[in-house]
DNA sequence: CAGAATCCCTGATGATACTG
DNA sequence: CAGTATCATCAGGGATTCTG
């Protein structure tokens, strides 16, 4: 039976990461620090808006970071707070799963173990 | 740069796990075989009709079976297969964030790293 | 360049009633 | 019990335009 205490609680950390993109949002930042336009190209098709939001609620959360540099042109940048890059098992757990279970581009595994695919 | 081939690749997975109530459900399940309604009841307020979809879609990617017992009244058993149990690791990813970075019920740390906390 | 402001829209989910 | 069938809903996103 669960434990109903905390243990098994991953509900905020569901809630922290949910949206369409703050996955890949967070992926990219893994990979170093970025400015606005980076990761707007990156996760293209994006939104200027939904990348805004999800950008301020990180902060909020206080996984990443936003630094401005002041000057024209304006020049801002994003990076993973330690908080934040803590996330990375998640990711790690992720791509490992992606990586035994999925075939990538050359592989034949697809031999579930219930299958039954049609 | 990003290894555009595939180990970053966590699309998948992301869609595999996408939806308000997949990762909840998923959780149960880690709890040994459920029964629909004690599904519905332990994800409460979940609609019959979500919960058959999800339960549908999870199953289409070999990641939990249906077991029907004939006989009335109708039971039904849904258990994880062994593909689904491996994604066992980001479940614990996400425990463990969620207890080291959380506070549960008693602890202090509410200190980032670049705080600012407003 | 980095957003802010608007308006719009769709798809995931909810509510409810019914059935084998 | 374990769904299916419908209809209604709404919030997350999208598209676009504008500005410091």
């Amino acid at each position: 039976m669960i434990d109903r205490n905390c243990p098994d609680a991953i509900e905020p950390v569901l809630k922290l990461l949910d949206g369409k993109w703050t996955l890949l949002l967070l992926r990219d930042l893994f990979n170093g620090i970025k400015r606005f336009g980076e990761l707007r190209r990156s996760l293209h098709p994006i939104s200027p808006k939904t990348l805004t939001e999800r950008l301020r609620l990180l902060e909020e959360q206080g996984i990443v970071t936003r630094t401005l540099y002041p000057g024209v042109p304006l020049h801002v940048e994003y990076e993973l707070t330690e908080r934040g890059k803590r996330l990375q098992p998640i990711f790690a757990a992720m791509r490992a799963w992606a990586q035994s279970e999925l075939t990538c581009p050359g592989k034949q595994a697809d031999t579930w173990d219930t299958a039954a695919a049609e």
